[in-house]
DNA sequence: ATGAAAGCGCTAACAT
DNA sequence: ATGTTAGCGCTTTCAT
């Protein structure tokens, strides 16, 4: 089964993909198990039945069954990647990060889209919990309590949500926030609203609580609207809502958000930045290219899928407690672009 | 496992995920074989025992094993989906629609990225042969010969490749490329350019071809320049090539492409589209965002994400030959927006 | 180092 | 309608 029709040296296709153990084990005269251990623990077999039998499967252009595989030795070189919007561009390069890595680790990866709904979320869980060696929660809607219980049965990696004795990944927003609040007040600005995102969203207070205090520390105080949704759709009643708050300037939940803000204030003929500065959260793709260009947080989002791939791979194979770090935290950057600038004279 | 811990009514989590049918035979007095009838056909089973069954699964919180069920009965309740590269926007249409799709029928998504090779998609494709019931190939860059073989032995649907054989679900972006074409006539231009995406693509060519039939049907001769990356990146060396032919307008293999293209005159001081027109091909996020918005062939994505699944299921549930239409043909429409205007005057 | 045998959890004939 | 009996393909003791 290569692209030329070329599967095994000198072989044509053979019984493709019906070949087991078994096969090869008749083939090389030896038992079942020997193949076994030849295929998965190698250095468990002597190296010239070793390499007749390697030979053989090769030959026959054997692949393993996962599931048999699965049944017997409690592995399924899965793991699950639980997003709760399939369609927001945050969690593509999240789940781009992943797939690489789980693939350098010849694991596959189950896609699972919980629509942003925890008991949703809870239930796919618990179904995909036995076909998968690990899971890995994309802001996880779940309560903490769920969250703990389920990682004490099962290797679990939350990525943006802190719950303690979860290990997680989790990007640094609240840094980035202050930082984006320096920029802001040292363009003039004193009136400052967070645009809220959805009410479950752990990030989402934690960017909150940020601004809030990066104002304090300018003796400001913060203002807050919504929450909305985390799509571009919900930018209007954003936009209005930010406007009658007299704000001149907004830090967003996310990039969606701060887009459809962008277009909604242009549609208003509200110039930005000129009237009113927007600066949103992630980077996502489109954020250097709408209009204005996004100011925003630039956070290392494919970074993210790697290393809660790493740092699951990682549970897996220590199976002990003796891993790493519980918590990475991933360092994020303003990235200023043309949304953002002086404060409008009053 | 309810998210506040209401896992059965009355009862709390018990022996949770270790559970079997045998457990469930036991606490109802009924063979394993009776409680795996009354959970996968109800029908098959007197309504009391069947309720019974169903109660005590519920009580102990059963979650079948995927794995010993695909084993025994040779389903998976998964579905992999090939995609050549998990970044680029117009898979995440797909994705979505088919991720839809395929939770409203139970099933589960198998992702895998091919990274635009064709060795690495069908060894992946070798590999998870056995773990799904079906495949949805998207864009595949496999040898026509190869694809054949695959779909003789495994349910397959394609997506924006059409080989004999192989049931498909494409997207007449040809047929939009006509409209593109009579839109840029229509606006005066005459030297019109194709862009083109990378050499393995079957989309690409069935474009390009389009485009030079519909210049043709005008007396014009279609230019062609590339092949580039599907990538925004690529859109710099494409701009300036495109410049090069002396077009005043262009259609590109796909938005991304179109998007670089965009950026990449700007940088260089050439007015979109008062000097040069471009159009693009898939709508995907941002084309109706980035500056100016871009003018393209609307495709329906999501939807072919979803039809894809669809005809799988068919195909997996008829079993015989007598499924429907071979392959889908998804109708595109030109989208105007401002990238595209009237040729200038020379 | 290798073989024999048991079994993972489930489904699917075949009986009853 | 339900129970009995074999496996599905593999890993894993336990012998040898």
């Amino acid at each position: 089964m290569t692209p030329e029709g070329a599967p095994a040296p000198g072989t044509a296709t053979r019984r493709d993909g019906r070949v087991t153990i078994n096969d090869i084990a008749a083939l090389t005269g030896v038992a079942a198990s020997t193949v076994s251990r030849a295929l998965s623990r190698p250095d468990r077999v002597n190296r010239v039945t070793r390499e007749r039998i390697q030979a053989a499967a090769r030959d026959l252009n054997y692949v393993p069954n996962t599931q048999a595989r699965a049944l017997s030795s409690g592995r399924t070189d899965t793991v699950a990647l639980l997003v709760s919007d399939a369609t927001n561009p945050f969690y593509f390069g999240l789940i781009r990060g992943a797939q690489q890595q789980l693939r350098a680790a010849g694991l596959a990866l189950l896609l699972v889209d919980t629509e942003d709904s925890p008991e949703l979320e809870n239930d796919l869980l618990g179904k995909v919990r036995r076909s998968v060696d690990g899971v890995i929660l994309a802001a996880s809607r779940l309560p903490e309590k769920t969250l703990t219980a389920v990682a004490a049965e099962l290797p679990v990696i939350t990525i943006n949500r802190n719950v303690p004795g979860v290990r997680s990944v989790v990007i640094d927003s609240p840094d980035g926030i202050m930082q984006a609040v320096e920029h802001l007040v040292s363009l003039g600005h004193r009136q400052i609203a967070y645009v809220a995102g959805p009410p479950f969203s752990w990030a989402n207070e934690a960017r909150w609580r940020a601004l809030r205090s990066a104002m304090a520390r300018h003796g400001l105080t913060g203002i807050r609207v919504g929450p909305f949704g985390a799509s571009r759709r919900s930018g209007s009643a954003a936009a209005d809502a930010l406007l009658n708050t007299g704000a001149t300037a907004c830090v967003t939940f996310n990039d969606l958000l701060a887009i459809g803000i962008l277009h909604r204030l242009a549609e208003r003929g509200i110039d930005v930045p000129t009237e009113i500065s927007v600066v949103g959260c992630d980077d996502i793709f489109g954020a250097d290219f709408c209009s204005p260009p996004l100011t925003t947080l630039t956070a290392p989002i494919e970074q993210a899928g790697r290393m809660a791939v790493s740092m699951l791979l990682e549970q897996l194979d220590d199976l002990g407690e003796k891993t790493s770090r519980r918590t990475q935290l991933l360092p994020t950057h303003l990235t200023v672009r043309r949304s953002s600038g002086p404060a409008p004279r009053r």
